[in-house]
DNA sequence: GTCTATAGTCGGATAGAC
DNA sequence: GTCTATCCGACTATAGAC
């Protein structure tokens, strides 16, 4: 017996959808400390009052914003993470020689970074990017947000594909600081994307860039790895 | 006949510097938004209407203050690159071989690296990041002064050495993708901080852990630079 | 749930005395 | 060069009618 379920109170939840859109656009362009409730409110078509009603106020409205990019940023990368994940459920590594494990982890874990570096450098990132970097500076609870729904779980997996590719566990040291140099190679293209574009001669990182940038990668993840497992 | 110079107004000079040395933490504290002009003012014991005197006004300090961090900057940094570059001064590249190339750009490399990533994540650098990652996101004529004194020649360096150390032309995109590669397998540790931290375990980034980030990146790049000068 | 109106604050800039 | 005093715009939050 199939129906349509309602959403609770239709009115009010396309007004609070098109307030976290527009905040998501001006706090991205803007900055938390620049955007204005006001700019916010026009944007969204709605009345600026409306962000205390639904939200609390400014900051509760940042968190919310936080917690629609936890919704598509885990809609763009998790799929293609966890879907390696159950590839290698309860996988043992142990009995693998070094050849065996660069060619069971490495094609995967390239994989995944094209994915990370894509979402990255692409578009719908460069309003995130000023927001996450702020919470990088000063993490506030739309870092726990952040982390505990995106950043942990992709630094899980990365971390098990490296050391399923390394050897080693997940968790050591060694191969956090492999992960993080790993994904900061993807990183610089956003954080630092303006001294790029500007020696690079780009006018953007559109698909030709995305491409060369990210087989650089793939060609130093594999350089790194096998250097990394051949001990 | 020996004398003091006398720096002209004393006075002025003075409150400038106060000025500059305030607004560099707490701009960087709070980004420039958030900064107020008061809260400068009372943190070098000035008056908030001198900002506009000398400097004409917020925008001006920002500016100055850029000024300000390009020079300690430039302390920090560039006497190594500068060294090295004259190390290398004329030299052509093309009538040695692969092992000979990378024996000589190699060492060097690292050890500008090295300096880099120990300046990124130093204490000092926290406050400037974010307002340098601001300026990488929304460049205005602060990225300008950045970026023809600092990040100009930086990348000149690294990327002669690169160069130097795989062979092919330094402003090549080839060269460049893995220049920023490179580079950003230290900024990770300042831009994505917290999220290091967290997964780390870490309280700071401290001598320890500089000398674990520091360590790893070696060998990254020495395995990078490798494969690349391997063909 | 949505609106208007406004209270209450704080910010940057500047005039003008010293 | 420095200070006090103030103007004026912009902001967030909220009271209260609908």
């Amino acid at each position: 017996m199939p129906f349509q379920r309602l959403p609770d109170s239709p009115r009010g939840h396309i007004t609070r959808e098109a307030l976290i859109q527009a905040a998501l656009g001006i706090f991205g362009r803007d900055g938390f400390d620049a955007a204005s409730t006001r700019a916010i409110a026009a944007a969204a078509g709605a009345n600026q009052a409306l962000i205390g009603y639904h939200f609390g106020g400014k900051e509760g409205l940042y968190l919310a914003v936080f917690e629609h990019i936890a919704d598509r940023l885990g809609e763009q990368v998790l799929p293609v993470a966890t879907s390696i994940k159950a590839q290698f459920q309860g996988r043992g590594t142990r009995t693998l020689n070094r050849e065996a494990r660069i060619g069971l982890y490495l094609p995967p874990l390239l994989r995944l970074l094209d994915t990370f570096t894509a979402v990255l450098v692409g578009e719908e990132a460069a309003g995130w990017a000023r927001l996450i970097l702020r919470e990088q500076h000063s993490p506030s609870r739309a870092f726990d947000v952040l982390y505990a729904r995106i950043m942990g779980p992709l630094t899980d997996i990365v971390g098990q594909l490296l050391a399923g590719a390394v050897g080693g566990a997940p968790d050591a040291t060694r191969i956090n600081l492999l992960l993080f140099t790993t994904l900061g190679q993807a990183l610089t293209f956003r954080a630092a994307r303006a001294s790029v574009l500007r020696r690079m001669g780009w006018q953007e990182i559109g698909p030709r860039e995305l491409a060369a940038v990210q087989g650089q990668i793939r060609r130093n993840v594999a350089a790194i790895v096998r250097a990394e497992a051949g001990r």
